[in-house]
DNA sequence: CGTGTTGTTCAGTT
DNA sequence: TAACTGAACAACAC
């Protein structure tokens, strides 16, 4: 499920792959996955182009070319894949880039992501939407002032985009179950001691996540026990709950997190 | 064959 | 008016 980690692996998997790569066709199979332009017009934009740096915002790719910035989102199961030489086209592949160096393939099973345009000028908020600061660059101060005024639950908050850029589902586990905080509390009721708590668990979930492309799934961490029929807190041992909060599945240890 | 799954949007509510 | 909640959506595994 890429979050903001996920898309940091696919910003250097892009990075390393096809910067500075010449575009010289787009296919598009599946025009759902494309928003506010056409294969067509897609085409037309990129053709002849140079792909430049790609960076992240949020839960967002953001490709820079010498023309328009190419936006991809990727939803619950999107991907991107580069081949040097052709290849077996997959069931899900949905754009297909022809660069000087091979091909650049966005995808997803799901078609929940999306393929967008941004012409050089305009605001890549057009197609995101508000979106709050990076969760890996927020600072401690910056998280207070975040969560203050909120009336919501933690989790849902964490969740927020526009409050904050960059977590989903499992990120918030992490960060909660490492922070030892109840995806339920009230997010504005957080004393000190809970918000330094809190933001030293970001930043150190966030980095770690960043550096494997994902959450990593070694001891020390929520992800591990994810999907077993007894998940077992990895610190101590105590049954982990499964519930819904914000509407979504939530792993919590039912002794650490109050 | 119904249920569960999650990122995002949107309708509806506080 | 902004913040918030929950349902809908997509497609597939189970």
């Amino acid at each position: 499920m890429p979050e903001l980690s996920d898309v940091e692996g696919f910003k250097r998997y892009a990075n390393r792959h096809v910067r500075g790569a010449r575009v010289e066709s787009v296919h598009v199979s599946d025009e759902q996955v494309l928003e506010g332009t056409t294969p067509q017009g897609l085409g037309r934009a990129l053709h002849g182009r140079t792909l430049l740096d790609h960076r992240r915002r949020g839960k967002w790719l953001l490709g820079a070319t010498d023309g328009p910035t190419v936006l991809f989102n990727f939803g619950m199961t999107g991907y991107l894949r580069f081949s040097s030489r052709p290849d077996q086209q997959e069931e899900h592949d949905r754009v297909r880039f022809g660069l000087d160096r091979g091909h650049l393939t966005y995808g997803s099973q799901r078609k929940l992501g999306r393929v967008a345009l941004v012409t050089q000028g305009s605001a890549i908020e057009e197609v995101t939407g508000d979106l709050g600061p990076d969760a890996d660059e927020v600072g401690v101060q910056e998280l207070a002032e975040l969560l203050r005024d909120r009336r919501g639950h933690l989790k849902s908050t964490l969740m927020n985009q526009s409050a904050i850029a960059g977590l989903g589902n499992e990120l918030s586990d992490e960060i909660l179950w490492r922070a030892r905080l109840h995806p339920d509390r009230r997010a504005g009721d957080l004393s000190d001691e809970e918000l330094h708590d809190l933001h030293g668990a970001m930043s150190e979930v966030l980095a770690e996540s960043k550096r494997h492309g994902r959450i990593p799934e070694g001891p020390g961490w929520l992800e591990s026990v994810r999907g077993e029929s007894d998940p077992r807190c990895p610190r101590c041992g105590a049954p982990v709950d499964v519930i819904t909060s914000a509407g979504r599945t939530a792993y919590v240890c039912s002794k650490e997190q109050r």
